[in-house]
DNA sequence: TCCGTTTGGTTGTGGTCTACAACTGTTGTG
DNA sequence: CACAACAGTTGTAGACCACAACCAAACGGA
């Protein structure tokens, strides 16, 4: 019995009222950046900025939804000039898509926008509370994907 | 300068995280509860149970949405007999909420599963980093709501 | 080589959650 | 007693999501 009940509801609270305003937050942050990013860009082209070139399911894994959602956020984001896409040389099927310059250049102002507020918010913190918080948040994101995978079933019941 | 950069790109990476993964879960969690309790139950009924009886616009505020949507949810809840509502007596424009049996009952066996899942999720945690991330977590949120109302201008420009 | 199967992606459809605007009825005030 | 402010409801529309159906390319065994 390593938690005690009340730590754990006070916890879960915590988690609940995170998910409120970050749901908020992120709604804000997306029509205040100038390129008019949408909601979802920044989850779309933050892997592609850091690991590159890569195709329709794998960025469409990275942000945790269908690959149907996936694939039209992609599409605006093509139209709108933030990304393109080229066949896959090695299968016809796929296509990979790539960050443009403009496409760069929104997410580099969408950062900086983040940055600034969590600067703001983060006033009076220390380092030390800050660097800690990043990490028991990780990793509990982590654990939660590890234990919540499981109730997938009964859905075929009918 | 109380935060670096690093840490601040650190936790809101972890923040996005737990923002994806605790969305799904609240979905998952409302409909695994036997009551069929919809996914905003949890938000409204809380509040209910822990401060009594109390007016839409209240809960509304609480749970960070329109009133338009608490009055639908609301009416939702009393239709499937998890609250009722009686006149305000101070106030005939009012009505006010309160818990039922059976909502008392669904929100337990919600707390319950929730209970579940978290401990499962939190099997190999401390007590104290449990405690740490529960009071870093609300201290968080609490900046961030206050940090992020500032921006909502620059909308009546055009 | 050829045909059935698998796989990557797109599109059709429907459901949920959300906000804003318009409206009804109540309260309180000059 | 009019009139503004307010509580709540309903109309409408948009964002996001998943599942199912579908197309075309790729794969694999006979």
């Amino acid at each position: 019995m390593p938690i005690t009940r009340e730590t754990c509801e006070r916890l879960t609270a915590g988690v609940a009222r995170i998910l409120r305003t970050g749901r908020l937050l992120s709604v804000r942050a997306a029509d205040a950046v100038n390129g008019d990013l949408p909601s979802y860009g920044w989850s779309l082209l933050v892997p592609l900025e850091t690991d590159g070139e890569q195709r329709c399911s794998a960025l469409a894994a990275r942000a945790g939804v269908d690959v149907s959602v996936a694939s039209r956020q992609l599409a605006v984001l093509e139209r709108s000039g933030h990304i393109e896409r080229r066949p896959d040389p090695r299968d016809g099927r796929a296509s990979l898509l790539h960050l443009t310059g403009a496409g760069a250049a929104a997410l580099a102002d969408a950062r900086a926008l983040r940055s600034d507020w969590a600067t703001a918010a983060l006033a009076d913190w220390s380092e030390d509370d800050a660097r800690l918080l990043g990490e028991l948040l990780d990793r509990l994101a982590g654990d939660l994907d590890r234990a919540a995978p499981a109730p997938a079933l009964s859905r075929v019941a009918s």
